[in-house]
DNA sequence: CTGAAAGCGCTTACAG
DNA sequence: CTGAAAGCGCTTACAG
């Protein structure tokens, strides 16, 4: 490979001034380097050029899961909002673990000049250790305690899952089930406070054996699904806090041959690819996904490259209900005012 | 941010020896070294190793689309496989752009020990270019023109789409279609081939107007069924090449109302993430795509930590026909035998 | 505008 | 096993 000492030879000059040249400062011999440059097929060593500016030219993407279908679509808004401005992503999933999630920024913190990153939990430390390093972080989805210094792009959690509740209570549903992430995430704490809220304001409050938590994955959904169905007064309607589960929660329905929406109704946090395409089509909660990606990446070229120091910003995206099919009013045998006289009778047509 | 002559300093050695301590070499202080650099905090800059070594210690992996959940899937297990070797991940996606995809492996060879690349199109000029300056790269589910020295993992696209043909031969169909990707790829051609021969084995060919060819892309698969559909004789049977094409010929018959499989059968190479959920399920030619991932970074490791240099070795993963409920006979209204005449009365179920 | 020179933080023959 | 020294390929005050 040429190095900067063969093109400064060619083109007898030193090689501050191909440096220069390079930078695009106006130089004498501008067209002579030019030339050597193209005959030798020059190109700088970005290693090198690091080592001297301190630039590493990269970002650091550390999410859960990129098989989510969430994240690779704000993975994919980094990177359309990052093209152009010369940084390359280096990505990393934590697979939901902090400690992972924890090497990985220490190993990837040397190399880049500014992390996206969705922490696996609130409590997490390792954002913590970014910032006394200096290392410029913008945090996607969730945040973290004690992090009111960094960018934060959140999506309406509270406001989200309070209009899923709404909706199930105006529908008449009184016998409601969360299927819930960890309260320790900033999804879970806020989609559980939103839900509840909203039911509060139908006068309903969340029965605890319908109080359930997962863990964001498909698997939860469907064992906490299966495990609700089993209840002796199972629930008529489910709202299940993120796209996995609720697939999961579909899947669990399905085998157990439950009908949506007329034995159970669900509404989950996240549309589907193929939420449309589903029998019924499902209810959700929809919120951007690429755009909320696109987001964080600018804020954090602003602080990359206009060297803002700013205290942390806060992005609130909305979210939007999508009524579909897999809600309704629950069935006559589960209207709570007649439930008792037929269940005398019939012992409830979900609860097998 | 400490350095090693800081190290060296404090534990009263030479640099050379901390270096050496670093490496795992037997030194004597090498206690005193430890104790210097945990009080220190001290970690070597990635940036002047590499200008020393010529290591970079990152692998680029460059696919059409992050979005699609099959390279979703083949990024995580690039990252299962790569896990304890100390890469990092480069990733770029080239959104199927030859172009995009030259000036993004121009940009990331300098910085990268070695590529994962799904080429855009075979005729790809930027994995030549690759092999000239001598950086190691193995093809992931995509070959490239007088790319034999390259490594390739790729599936049985043949055997895959030969197995949908004699599925829908095998249930009596005949006026099937095909819709494909750009022939100009390696799945591309590899399933039309063997589309193709599996026709040809049940004495069938592909009538042209039912030999359609898309973009690999959602929407080309819409418009392209709608196009199918509108035909004066509608096929009773679609394949499609890929997932997001076969997404994409769902919506286009929910939309005009088709039943599947009682008007339509179709089926798609590539599972859903949801195909087991839809109505009817999905009937498709599944494989491994994690799978595929990790064989490929495994290839590209034993490269670049062995040192092999091997001509380009291949390999092939088979795929799977699972037969779910999106495919089944002909109705009699299409049945082939009593076609013209029922056609006489009432124009075909199918073709409004 | 330009060049000589120092230095970014390491690693590695070379000699001991 | 160890240290002095050169050098990886650039950039950037400094002096002109």
């Amino acid at each position: 490979m040429a190095t900067i000492y063969d093109v400064a030879a060619r083109a007898g000059v030193s090689t501050a001034t191909v440096s220069r040249w390079l930078a695009g400062q106006p130089v004498r011999a501008a067209a002579v380097i030019r030339e050597a440059v193209e005959e030798l097929g020059y190109s700088p060593s970005p290693m090198a050029q690091s080592l001297k500016s301190g630039r590493r030219g990269a970002i650091g993407v550390v999410v859960p899961d990129v098989t989510n279908p969430f994240f690779a679509a704000v993975v994919k808004g980094l990177e359309q909002a990052s093209r152009g401005f010369g940084y390359h992503m280096l990505l990393a999933n934590s697979d939901e673990s902090s400690e992972l999630e924890a090497d990985i920024l220490a190993e990837l913190t040397p190399r880049v000049d500014g992390f996206i990153l969705a922490p696996a939990h609130e409590q997490d430390l390792g954002p913590h250790a970014l910032s006394e390093a200096g290392v410029p972080a913008v945090l996607l989805d969730r945040e973290v305690s004690g992090g009111e210094a960094f960018d934060v792009v959140l999506v309406d959690n509270e406001g989200g899952a309070r209009a899923a509740a709404s909706h199930l209570v105006s529908l008449g549903h009184e016998r409601i089930a969360m299927i819930n992430g960890p309260t320790d995430t900033t999804p879970g704490r806020g989609r559980r406070a939103g839900f509840l809220a909203g039911l509060a304001e139908g006068d309903l409050a969340l029965d605890p054996v319908y109080d359930m938590t997962g863990d964001f994955r498909e698997e939860s959904g469907r064992q906490i699904t299966l495990q609700l169905l089993a209840l002796p007064e199972s629930p008529t309607a489910i709202f299940t806090a993120n796209n996995l589960m609720t697939v999961g929660a579909l899947k669990a329905l399905r085998d157990m041959r439950v009908r949506v929406p007329d034995d159970i109704s669900i509404i989950g946090f996240d549309d589907l690819s193929l939420g449309s395409l589903l029998q019924p089509p499902l209810t959700c909660i929809a919120r951007p996904d690429v755009e909320q990606g696109a987001l964080a990446m600018r804020l954090l070229l602003s602080r990359l490259t206009d060297g803002i120091l700013d205290d942390g910003r806060h992005i609130v995206l909305n979210t939007s209900l999508l009524v579909r099919g897999s809600t309704r009013a629950p069935s006559a045998a589960h209207a709570p005012e007649i439930r008792p006289r037929l269940r005398a009778r019939s012992g409830g047509a979900t609860s097998e």
